[in-house]
DNA sequence: CGTTCGCTTGAGGCCGTTCAAGCGACGTGG
DNA sequence: CCACGTCGCTTGAACGGCCTCAAGCGAACG
């Protein structure tokens, strides 16, 4: 995949002129990952911004002990590290390939100059970085203040929004799934029990079907 | 206080021009708040950035049930609700004053044409967010991977980096504390007694007095 | 002097964790 | 083609951290 392509579906710079696209393309490096490899450690210095061409990336926490938070998950045309361009510490998070990706790293000096040319740009970096505010505010609300049944009935019903469909598939382990919960795997697996067993839902392998829209609205409230 | 005064400090507009500094007065309301008083609800449509100009304001997330929790107390200069700015939503947290407090706030338009004109602005803007983004994510990483024992005594030790003194005050009420860190009040108090009872710490109402600095640290490491 | 407020302390219970064992699916090598 | 190992998931049992409810206590304040 080339520059061009990526940079369709990019949010960032998807509407840059032919000529602003050459600079970005001899500031930008394309790379590829294996599953499990990992574009950058969250205790190595930031330098570059990151954009996701194709496959997908975890953004996780991890702590002294191994384990892991999910934070956020990258998908095609998204840019992350983004806090990396304007604070000169190391990056916050580590970045996992979860399948073979394409990632385009761009070296922050290059990009902060770059950027200073194109006041669009900046604005829409602002956006995406305002997004992201917002998903981590959403996203402490949901581990400090709910429980695991009530984050994993939001994270089915945005599935069902996502999809249109009631019966949808997961899009992930479980083992994947339960850390973006802020759980163990166990307890996923006695949750997902649990609502099944309530006529919840159906559930095969990592295959799901809502059975009752309302009742898994409850869980949400439900603390 | 001035708009003058109170952009001496702040991080975003601390080095604009004397005629900025006039267009900015221009489009920005000097309101005062008591303690108590939420300058905004996180169920009210974003359209204001806000800059604090003396006081201080707690950035919380609620539930349904009523339980709080602290995302960021703002300081004076500081500027907060940055991402109502860039999406057109309600603002994702409730601020509330915690003390008398004053407030300038910016309608979103006018400062988004303003600091169209200034490319310094949108950097010193995406710095700021960059460095919430941080903020955040450990705070995400602090509430997921840790117990309240490695919350406190990282709090502890913050304390005492910042004050360069073993002995300081909590400055702020216990309760608030315990919400800063995710957790009751009764917890945050057991806690406390603990770290006393292993002479770690001494106590006597929200004055500290680091007695083990050793034995603290070991208790961020240990989960 | 009584009330309120912030804090502490106790008792009980629940949710989620950890450790362990077991199970089916899958792939590989004999 | 089957045996075996691995992997992902499930299930059970026990433990424990934290929460809630409730009572009590000192300090501040009217």
């Amino acid at each position: 995949m080339h520059l061009k392509d990526a940079v369709k579906n990019s949010f960032l710079f998807s509407d840059l002129s032919p000529e602003s696209l050459a600079d970005l393309e001899k500031i930008s490096i394309r790379r590829t990952f294996g599953k499990g490899e990992m574009p950058f450690h969250e205790d190595e210095p930031a330098n570059s911004l990151f954009m996701l061409g194709s496959g997908s990336v975890n953004l996780v926490k991890s702590s002294a002990e191994g384990k892991e938070q999910l934070i956020r998950t990258v998908k095609p045309g998204e840019i992350f590290a983004e806090a990396a361009l304007f604070s000169g510490e190391n990056y916050p998070v580590t970045a996992i390939a979860t399948a073979k990706s394409i990632v385009y790293s761009i070296n922050k000096e290059k990009l902060l100059k770059f950027i200073s040319k194109k006041p669009e740009v900046s604005l829409k970096m602002m956006g995406a970085m305002a997004r992201l505010l917002r998903h981590l505010n959403s996203l402490i609300a949901d581990l400090t203040l709910g429980s695991v049944s009530s984050r994993l009935a939001k994270f089915l019903l945005t599935k069902y929004n996502e999809t249109g469909s009631k019966s949808f598939d997961l899009g992930m382990k479980k083992q994947d799934l339960a850390k973006k919960l802020g759980t163990a795997g166990e307890t996923l697996s006695r949750n997902l029990s649990k609502f099944k067993d309530l006529s919840l839902i159906d559930i095969k392998g990592s295959y799901v079907v809502i059975k009752d829209l309302k009742g898994l609205k409850k869980y949400i409230e439900k603390e």
